[in-house]
DNA sequence: CATGAATGAGGTTTCATTCAT
DNA sequence: AATGAATGAAACCTCATTCAT
């Protein structure tokens, strides 16, 4: 009986949340109110006060939520795999990161265009989120690098650029609207960017 | 004697608009109000509406300032020129864009932070300067492509992770509040980075 | 079976109550609320208001028995009684009010210092309650005026200013939330007071 | 022309706080609120916020006005004064208490019936200024009793009689909006009262 | 009877903008 | 032009009360 009350009350956050996810992509967090999300999700204003403390709470969560996702779709490279090579398992990592962006498109969009400038907190919060990834890229490179695969660079600048291409391409593709017909292919587009460059091969 | 009030008047605007990339730089262009811009301007609440309609108005008088100055930064690459190579030219690009950013650092912050969602109006704004520079770049690469110099691949969505990894360069370095020492060294490991790629050379 | 279950619904009555009382006491009436009364209590929002109409009727009856009690301490004074002089009487309607009033010190608290204001009904009841004891109090008077023990005066004017020498004595008391150690005594000082008055006799 | 800037933002002040005297005498503070306030002051919600942080503040500011009025009122006794005998100088006082207090008949029913409880703050406030009083009239207690004039009592005890008698005598003039015909016989009746006792003299 | 999630009226507060001086 | 007090719409949040389980 308590378990069905549990179950029903995280019923109505996820309600709500998941209102607030279509407000917020619809509207943009700044723009977007409780009035908005309580109406969306069908909810009394009470309620919604009853599972969240305020606005930026709920948002908050939702961004946590993505953020963990994201983090757990990126897999140590394994040097040594019997059989995918590391570029394979790289790509791959682009491709899941994609895939889940692309997936939660309203999401992603407030991430990437709204997220910051909401409050100090939250600016840390994805601070600290962007400083993980750009470690893992960067200690990826200099692995690369030992094991005579990457040439010589300035590791932390490139893991920004890296970094800062994939957000683009997602971020674009949230702007309009419009997620790709084949993460694959522009996973292996990403791929061929970054590691090959845009030279011709002498 | 006109010529002077115009120049005062001027002086005015000036020293609001000074202090609105101040506080927008501070604590954000959300969390400002029009207290604390007239606080750190030093003038009356009335005198800030006399020449500004509201404080959108003035986020997009400073926004618009600095995309211009960028877009004045980036020149057409001239392919027959008799001194400087292509390379060099881009890389002279990259090199004026970066200065301007890492130097309006404030107002950097918030065009690559906080201008997204402030407003429907600005949002359209942004993505025309942002298709712009996309379409500039992926034309250049056409060029490229058609010179021989540039391998094949999906030119837009490349010219989005050029872009993408500009954006982020800075970003990065606004959020720590800290530019990088050598402008033209961050542009070279930009150029070689996008266009040699990170393979080692076999 | 049936009388069980009325001294159950009985106990869970007085546990509200005795809970509102100590929540009452502690934050005042206007700052409690029904959460915390409950949580006082250890039941549930819902059984509240199964056993009160609402919050204002548990204050009610807290105060309706606060009344009742005091009222019931005070005897009338027997002028003809075999043993006790009229004084002695009067002193020990006294000690029993003072009594009361003492040992239920946060109920006293909530009489004196809160329950005014709270509502027009309570008010009228208040108004009530001070009536009778201030119409007693100066009948009082008037009898002893007529067995020429007592001065000529304004007995209802007197009668307030007894009334509020013993509401004072009272609140100042739970002000201090320090019962006196000697009631017996306190009565004594408030007869003497109230009737010899200060100036010493010549 | 500063000068007459602030006169008008004082007289703007004044104007809600009227409006409030009038409100919370009205209705109690309790059931009071900024509508009611700003209604009556004929002001919008944000005047009334420009001007106090919130409903507690201008309650606070009516009762300090009030509290020192009072304590202005109140002189200390010239035991050697050449004209006016100790018993006229505290007659006098209590003449000057009732006469603001029945003059300011909307305040006084607030101090005295609904300030208790209001807020810790306002407790402390409250209960500073009673203990002042009480330290006077203990203390002048305590001089009568050196000079012989006042008969041995505890006079903190004794104090509080005198400091509730005037406390009552005002709340019930109060309660039932009809303040006295002639002040003067009052504190006459109060001075009798205190000093000289109900009993007949012998 | 007991429960506690849901409700929404009622209040508070903020702050961009206006306007009289 | 400059000033800053006044405005009031628009948000926020609380909490007494209800109601389905």
């Amino acid at each position: 009986m308590e378990a069905m009350a549990v179950k029903k009350k995280e019923a109505r956050r996820d309600q709500i949340l998941d209102a607030a996810v279509a407000v917020f992509g619809e509207v943009g967090y700044h723009a977007a109110n409780v009035a908005d999300i309580i109406a969306k999700a069908g909810v009394a204003r009470g309620t919604f006060y009853q599972h969240f403390e305020n606005k930026r709470v709920v948002f908050d969560e939702l961004l946590d939520d993505l953020l963990e996702r994201v983090r757990d779709a990126i897999v140590d490279v394994d040097m040594a795999h019997p059989e995918k090579t590391v570029y394979v398992q790289l790509q791959e990592n682009v491709e899941r990161v994609l895939g889940i962006l692309f997936q939660e498109r309203a999401l992603a969009r407030i991430l990437l265009a709204e997220a910051s400038g909401v409050d100090a907190d939250l600016d840390l919060k994805l601070a600290g989120f962007y400083d993980g990834l750009l470690k893992l890229i960067s200690e990826t490179l200099q692995l690369g690098q030992m094991a005579g695969m990457v040439r010589a660079c300035d590791t932390v600048l490139v893991a920004t650029c890296i970094l800062g291409s994939v957000k683009e391409l997602v971020y674009q593709h949230t702007l309009r609207n419009r997620p790709p017909a084949d993460v694959a292919a522009v996973a292996r587009e990403i791929m061929a960017y970054n590691l090959q460059g845009l030279f011709t091969r002498r």
